[in-house]
DNA sequence: CCGTGTGAAGTCCTTCACAGCT
DNA sequence: AGCTGTGAAGGACTTCACACGG
C-alpha cells in the first residue's frame, strides 16, 4: 500500500472517470476486468490506469485483473466518496438552481444544506426543503450549517465578492462557474469549470 | 510571425483568459501592461504569458510591454472570435435551459441557431425566439442551420445517441456536459465540461 | 535601463517494456 | 500464458535566465 504523497489533478480526475466507468460495468454485470480491456471500451490508457490506481495501493490481480466491485469500492474510499460532504450553493440564477436540482436528484454523497441569493424576490423562499438566505448572510450563516465546500454560481461581477465572504467563514473549497480569474485565497481549495473557455477552444479549431 | 503548428489545450484556454483580464484592464482605462504586471494583478506568471503569446507572433514592444488594445484585438482573431458561429444546443432541462439564455444574453460571437429536446411538453414551444424540434429531427434540421458547434447537456443515458447523431450530420464541434466518457467521432472536436468529476476532486483533499 | 522573445534547464506527465506474481 | 505493478525512456509543459531591441 502506497498512500499517497502529492496527488495531480490529472489522475484524481482520472479516478473519477474509472469510477464512472466501473459502474456502467457493474450495471452489465461485468465481474472482472482488465486495464486493457477498460481501456479499449472507454478510449483509455491501459499503463495510465495502471500508474494511477498504484498511487494508491495494489488493487489488481496479476493474470486476472480487477474485480469491479472491489474497485468500485476502492476508488470510493480513495475519493472520499464514502462519506457526506455539505455543500452550500451561492447565486440561485438559471445555472444556480440546475446545479441545485442535479444535486438534490442524485442520491451522491454531495447533500445541499445552504443556500444564498442577493434577489430578494427569492431570499426567504425555498428552494427544495432548504431556505434562501440573503447573500450578505454567507458569514453568519456557513458555519451553522458545516459546510465546508461551495458552488459558486453568481454573475461575474458579485464573483470574488462572494469568494472573499465564503474564504472567510471557513469554507475549505469552492467549485466557481463564474466567467472570472478568482483571486484565490490559500486556505480554500478552488476550482473553475469555465464554458465559455471550452467554447472559445471550439471556436479556435473551426477558423483554422 | 511564428504561425501555429499544433497549439496545446492548455495554450489556448490561457489565451481566453488573458483576453478576460485584458477587458477588465480596459474597463478600467489602463492602456499598456506588461507580463509582470498582468501576472501580478490576477496571479499568472509572466514567462508563460510570453511564450503563450510568442506562439501567435510579437505583439509586445521590448521595453515597454503590450497596448492593452492591441491586445484584446489580436487574441480575439487567434481565438477565432472575429467572427460569428452558430450554435445547436441539444437537451433543454434546466442546465441546457440555462446555458441557452447564458449564450443569448452575450453579445459574444456564439449565436445559437437550433434547439432540440425529447420531451413532448418542449417540442414546438419557442425558447427566445427559435422553435424547439424533436431530437430525433437532428439530422434532419442540423444542415439547414449552418450549425457547426453544437452543446450537448442531455441526461448521460441519451449522450452517447444524440452525439453519434450530431457527428453524422457534420457537427464539426461539440461541448459534452453529460457526465459520461463519450465513445468519440474523429470527425468532431469534443470537450466535455465535467461538474461531477471537479465536485469529486474537491472531496478528495477534503478527506485525506 | 526595461521588458520582450527565446534557448536551455527543470519539472511534470505519459508511454514503453519487462520482471514478477497468479 | 496473462496481466499487474514499475523502473526507465520519452514527451510535454513550465520556469529560468539572458540576449536583444526600444
Amino acid at each position: 500500500m502506497a498512500e499517497p504523497a502529492g496527488i495531480s489533478s490529472l489522475t484524481l480526475n482520472r479516478l473519477s472517470v474509472y469510477l464512472r466507468c466501473l459502474r456502467q460495468l457493474q450495471d452489465s454485470d461485468v465481474t472482472h476486468v482488465s486495464s486493457s480491456q477498460l481501456a479499449q471500451q472507454f478510449e483509455l490508457s491501459a499503463a495510465l490506469i495502471r500508474k494511477d490506481l498504484a498511487q494508491f495501493g495494489e488493487f489488481g490481480i496479476r493474470g486476472t485483473g480487477y474485480r469491479v466491485d472491489d474497485l468500485v469500492e476502492s476508488l470510493i474510499k480513495v475519493l472520499g466518496l464514502d462519506r457526506a460532504h455539505n455543500l452550500a450553493v451561492v447565486g440561485l440564477g438559471s445555472l444556480g438552481s440546475a446545479l441545485a436540482r442535479y444535486l438534490s436528484i442524485n442520491d451522491k454523497p454531495f447533500r445541499i444544506v445552504a443556500a444564498f441569493d442577493v434577489d430578494g424576490r427569492k431570499v426567504g423562499h425555498k428552494i427544495g426543503h432548504l431556505t434562501i438566505h440573503h447573500s450578505r448572510e454567507i458569514r453568519e450563516i456557513i458555519p451553522q450549517t458545516g459546510a465546508q465546500i461551495a458552488v459558486l454560481s453568481v454573475p461575474e461581477s458579485a464573483a470574488q465578492r462572494c469568494y472573499d465572504d465564503l474564504a472567510d467563514c471557513g469554507i475549505k473549497a469552492v467549485l466557481n462557474f463564474a466567467p472570472v480569474q478568482l483571486k484565490q485565497a490559500p486556505s480554500v481549495r478552488t476550482k473553475s469549470v469555465d464554458f465559455q473557455i471550452n467554447l472559445e477552444e471550439l471556436a479556435y479549431f473551426l477558423s483554422s
